[in-house]
RNA sequence: GGAGGGAUGCCCGAGUGGCCAAAGGGAGCAGACUGUAAAUCUGCCGGCGCACGCCUACGAAGGUUCAAAUCCUUCUCCCUCCA
């Protein structure tokens, strides 16, 4: 049954190789010996969105067959930072500020994986042991002429771009964490296979059996082109709220309706079947599939009544236009208004920062983007009158409720 | 050590004396439409008591000029080739 499950998620993964997956599999249960699945998470952005759920979910999925499971928190390699072309030298995390995000990892993956069967581990456990001497015979292993056949590496040597003898080091270090660990099976995106593989090579040069290697699928973002990316401000984070959740699904692209279906759901195999082929079919409407996909997401991470709340105050606000429910209550200071307890809107909307500034403010006023009590007003000269209770909208999505002071 | 190339707005990327707040694309935002915060179309997209005005902005600091992202000097950082 478990197995199953696993075997769907997998299904969308690339795996080195399916062969010695299923050799270990097969070992394992004969001998009893759980496998140790690996799974490394940068310490620097500890929110974990629907992106890094796609793994996590392969291993919860190795949990519930009572595998062993493995998050390695990078914060030794954070130091390095992954190589990339902004090649950025990362900031470096105090050990306070790693504690507090592993922590704030804990609590977020506690609702995908069983937090009671998961191994937290901090790479700087043993490499803070390390003496120069351990680094420069690590650094033995490698060449490198194997270096640059990552994609990342080749690209910038070949245009010029500067990579630092650093870099080299932070493949070979998550790789040593599997070494460290001895890892029979790596979990990791697409965009890790060259790390996962010096993982395995490395495994090979210290005597062990390589791992597997489990590589799911980049999802892509909200934007529907980038991986979906905390930096790229594309992402849906599990932790967010409902109504949030909420309404980023729904601004997904049609076309990634599947693709989120299959990467991100919990359905089961053949329901999950039975959906993907309405959806291709045309028989379920493009929106009313949308709905189910963030109904069921929201579900997953906040319950299915914050579902059923998040759906109907979507419905009220975007479908039939309403205000919602709730509206954050803004204060108007007494100051700002003159004798006659006036003020001029672009200040207002300013102010109440429902505007990133006064040109920003002209700019929605002229769009006919600002509606006072449910009435567009477009004079950028409108001076108001500010009374509790009054409603004022931004766009679709910025409303704020009035408060006075004295 | 020598020779050459480069640094542009949130990102990518054009621009080599005025017409440049800076092409184009992406992202973002708004409006219309709708089936949704989808798609599509249109518009906006540095700031400012802002309709033609001013300020800030093209790695940094100076300079030439009526006028500089564009020319000169110095500096910082990056890259390539040779050694």
């Amino acid at each position: 049954m478990e197995q199953d499950k696993l075997m769907t998620l997998l299904e969308t993964a690339e795996i080195i190789s399916r062969e010695e997956l299923l050799k270990k599999l097969e070992k394992s249960k004969e001998t009893g010996q759980p496998l140790k699945v690996k799974l490394g998470l940068d310490p620097s952005a500890p929110d974990i969105h629907l992106g890094h759920t796609v793994p996590l979910r392969i291993m919860r999925a190795f949990q519930d067959l009572n595998h062993e499971v493995y998050l390695i928190i990078g914060d030794f390699t954070g130091r390095i930072g992954d190589p990339s072309e902004k090649a950025e030298t990362r900031q470096q995390l105090t050990q306070e500020e790693v504690l507090a995000n592993a922590r704030t990892y804990e609590e977020q993956f506690s609702k995908i994986l069983n937090p009671d069967k998961t191994n937290l581990v901090f790479n700087s456990s043993w490499f803070n042991e390390w003496q120069t001497e351990d680094f420069l015979q690590l650094a033995t292993r490698y060449t490198v002429a194997r270096m640059l056949e990552r994609d990342d590496f080749a690209r910038r040597y070949r245009e010029g771009r500067p990579i630092t003898i650093l870099e080299f080091f932070y493949p070979l270090l998550q790789g040593y964490d599997s070494v460290a660990i001895k890892a029979d099976i790596e979990l990791g995106g697409m965009d890790q296979k060259f790390n996962l593989l010096v993982g395995r090579q490395l495994q090979r040069e210290y005597g062990q059996t390589p791992q597997v290697l489990i590589m799911s699928p980049l999802l892509e973002g909200t934007d529907g082109v980038q991986k979906m990316s905390k930096s790229l401000g594309n992402y849906i984070g599990i932790n967010e709220a409902p109504g949030q959740i909420y309404g980023k699904t729904m601004s997904i692209d049609d076309e990634l309706l599947v693709r989120y279906f299959k990467l991100t759901t919990d359905f089961k195999t053949r329901e999950l079947e039975k959906i993907i082929k309405e959806i291709e079919e045309g028989k379920i409407h493009p929106m009313e599939a949308k709905k189910l996909l963030a109904r069921h997401l929201v579900a997953m991470y906040h319950g299915d009544e914050a579902a059923q709340a998040a759906e109907k105050e979507f419905e009220n606000v975007f479908s039939r236009g309403e205000l919602p429910s709730q509206m954050p209550e803004k204060i108007v200071q007494a100051e700002w208004l003159d004798e006659s307890g006036e003020i001029d809107l672009i200040s207002l909307l300013y102010k109440l920062e429902l505007v990133e500034s006064r040109s920003w403010g002209r700019r929605m006023l002229k769009q006919g983007a600002v509606y006072i009590d449910g009435e567009r007003v477009k004079d950028q000269d409108t001076r108001i009158c500010p009374k509790p209770s009054m409603i004022i909208r931004v766009g679709k999505r910025r409303f704020a409720r009035l408060s006075v002071t004295q």
